[in-house]
DNA sequence: TATTGTTATACTCTATAACTATA
DNA sequence: TATAGTTATAGAGTATAACAATA
């Protein structure tokens, strides 16, 4: 591996983000498999526990950076198991709200705990400020190439 | 989307990385896509250029964060297009050298110049001390994980 | 005309297991 | 016994196009 140190690409952002992603993808859902969930879906489920009103699925899609369509196969997984349901809105009926049910609030504080802590392995070295840092740079990052 | 701002989920570090990754990486594929290359490929392509005696498989694997079995696919594709070829170590005969033909070191290099200018979209506004900040807690992000 | 949600489809990426040949 | 490479397969993620209902 000698020869591989200190290369063009292992200096390159764009490699650098995807490895670092992957290996943080792959043990948060290591840490979501106990409760049958992944990390999309998780994040539906995060998003409409917290929003009170429920959450369109286009909003889903724009904050979650996935196409509409695959945000209705997210849900329906969800809704099938019960941890959402669809509920018409009132002002807009081309709208579905996207709430959370009891069963999904009790999921997700329970999922979020492992989550959280399964992190810990990959970040757990990085100081506070990083991490603050590390939340700035990111977020420019999304909305530069928005 | 007005409830959806500041939200838990959107401050979370491993969320941030993988949106951003997938937002520099559909960039970069975009860039590469005029030249038949996507980022494994392309990744591949660069590392077997740039190791002058060839490098192994299973470097390629350790690098890149891919299983073994995907390396070879990717470089099956590769020397198809005569852009790398497979040698037999003399050292070791288990192994098979990697190396980049006369043709893929000059697709690399046009394809280098297009990925790199298509990065600066979402990337451009990174102060030099912002990269070499980023490029280092990615690392060791990636480092920790292993 | 434009937007929300939906269905369908094809392709890429990821994860595993099992096998071979060499060491 | 362990390692490098290979084959095969299934599941998850991504990318498009087209459509109905509603605005």
């Amino acid at each position: 591996m000698e020869v591989l140190m200190g290369h063009p690409l292992t200096d390159d952002l764009g490699f650098l983000l995807s490895r670092a992603s992957g290996a943080v993808v792959r043990a948060t859902n290591t840490a979501l498999a106990g409760h049958g969930l992944r990390v999309r879906q998780y994040s539906v489920l995060v998003l409409a526990c917290d929003a009170a009103e429920g959450v369109t699925q286009r909003e889903l899609a724009d904050v979650l950076g996935l196409d509409p369509s695959q945000v209705v196969l997210l849900v329906d997984e969800l809704a099938g198991r019960e941890l959402v349901e669809r509920r018409p809105s009132e002002a807009d009926r081309r709208t579905r709200l996207v709430l959370a049910t009891a069963a999904g609030r009790a999921l997700r504080e329970a999922a979020e705990r492992d989550a959280t802590a399964a992190v810990e392995a990959p970040l757990g070295l990085l100081a506070d400020a990083e991490r603050d840092r590390l939340r700035d740079v990111l977020t420019r990052i999304w909305t530069a190439a928005g």
